[in-house]
DNA sequence: CCCACTTCTTATCAGATGATAAGGAGGGCG
DNA sequence: CGCCCTCCTTATCATCTGATAAGAAGTGGG
């Protein structure tokens, strides 16, 4: 008796739908037959929630339950499971780097700080969403390539613009001298700092501070106020030890 | 033909084990027949580095073949997987927080900024290596109470008691005063920005800067120029908005 | 009302995977 | 030398799980 018997399978699927109790799930009663397009894009919505909730190894047969669907309606829509997980990984990674927040930091018009801060509460209301995080850190550990394109892309359009701006607001020329590690480490340990801020609330589901701008606030602070007490700017390694 | 023919079955399994060919992994040769203590440990060894790589998801059979020894032996030392991932978590997370580190942070004959990057030096050793920095994230997003529980040990026995030395190095009277949120906060960021390098560099696999004392000591100067400049201990929850 | 097209379900497969049972093999002790 | 205890392997199970095939069911045009 190892598959379900052939003929005397479960008591009527449907039947589950309308009765009022037995459903275990938040199954959508979910409109039967939707339009191609919408169905894909309830699939993907939902895969989205799944996949940050459980990770990668969620099985498709949850996932169809949650949408109120059969499993092997998923595969019309995605050749195969991996298909799926690569668009959710679209779906989630092209909320691309927006251009306006390199224009946002390089506005010299303003004080640093207050353009920092601003950044970090739209660039946080980008992307310190549960999904995001989540599926970030998931894609992060199976070792997705994503992971470190984007990185590589926070680095050169919000990283170092921020590094060039600490410059000029040490009263530096710009200069040529391409960034230094130095700087750009400084820059990464506030940067970490306040992303470290979602991963406690998303990842470790941790109670955190309510007034997230005034967080960042002093993260900017004390940064700004750490690289003039302390100069990274020049390339001198030794620094301590 | 679903399952391995029964008697057909693979041609001799040991005899790839001295075949100078086909071995995929790095199956060590593995000096049969071992003590129970020593097997047990050998394996509990493997499997932190396995699960570290491959998540809890990885599978009884690779790790089996990793150590090289078949994977129903796993059973005669862990009865179920599960068991084994918890004793993997045990062995990662009761790392416990040296009590030294407190002393360190609350001797107040050396200067708090010494006190502090000589304690993330010492913190980061402990921690901040590809097995534990890996598994703990993998834990974390699986949901493990253990994240949580550790989070609060490194709030009471090592965030609090810098917040207090912060005080104390402000000029502030020690005061009864309980640690505000926004005086937590503030050392959260400073903390979550070192952790965070270790997540990019075994998370990310991102290349990092090469002198961590460097970059601690600038995170920590920061840290305790942002207290100076903004002031933190004050109830005040609005700063900037 | 019925045909044709699209959408969705039922039944099922084949390989993966945690776990178990039964017996072989090394090696020390009488 | 052979018994016996412990350690380890082979064979196998039962279930899970991604994926497929065949046909039922809804829907709109003629």
């Amino acid at each position: 008796m190892t598959r379900a018997s052939p003929a005397s399978g479960r008591p009527a699927a449907r039947l589950r739908l309308g009765s009022p109790a037995a459903k275990r799930q938040r199954a959508a009663p979910s409109s039967k037959r939707l339009a191609a397009a919408a169905r894909e894009q309830q699939i993907l919505a939902e895969a989205v929630r799944f996949f940050a909730e459980v990770g990668f190894n969620g099985q498709t047969r949850e996932l169809a339950q949650r949408i109120g669907i059969t499993q092997p309606l998923l595969y019309r829509y995605f050749p195969t499971k991996r298909d799926l997980v690569e668009r959710v990984f679209k779906e989630v990674f092209l909320k691309r780097i927006d251009p306006e927040w390199s224009k946002l930091i390089a506005d010299r018009t303003r004080p640093l700080e207050d353009r920092l801060v601003e950044f970090y509460a739209e660039y946080a209301q980008a992307t310190y969403t549960y999904e995001w995080i989540r599926i970030y850190m998931f894609a992060a550990l199976m070792g997705e390539d994503l992971n470190r394109r984007y990185i590589k892309i926070v680095e050169e359009k919000l990283l170092k613009p921020i590094c060039v701006e600490i410059r000029h607001h040490c009263g530096l020329a710009p200069g040529d001298a391409p960034i230094s590690e130095a700087e750009l480490e400084h820059v990464w340990v506030m940067h970490g700092g306040i992303f470290y801020y979602a991963v406690r609330k998303y990842v470790y589901h941790s109670r955190v501070g309510t007034d997230f701008t005034a967080i960042v606030r002093r993260a900017v602070t004390g940064m700004l106020a750490g690289v003039a007490a302390i100069g990274v700017t020049a390339p001198s390694g030794r620094r301590g030890r």
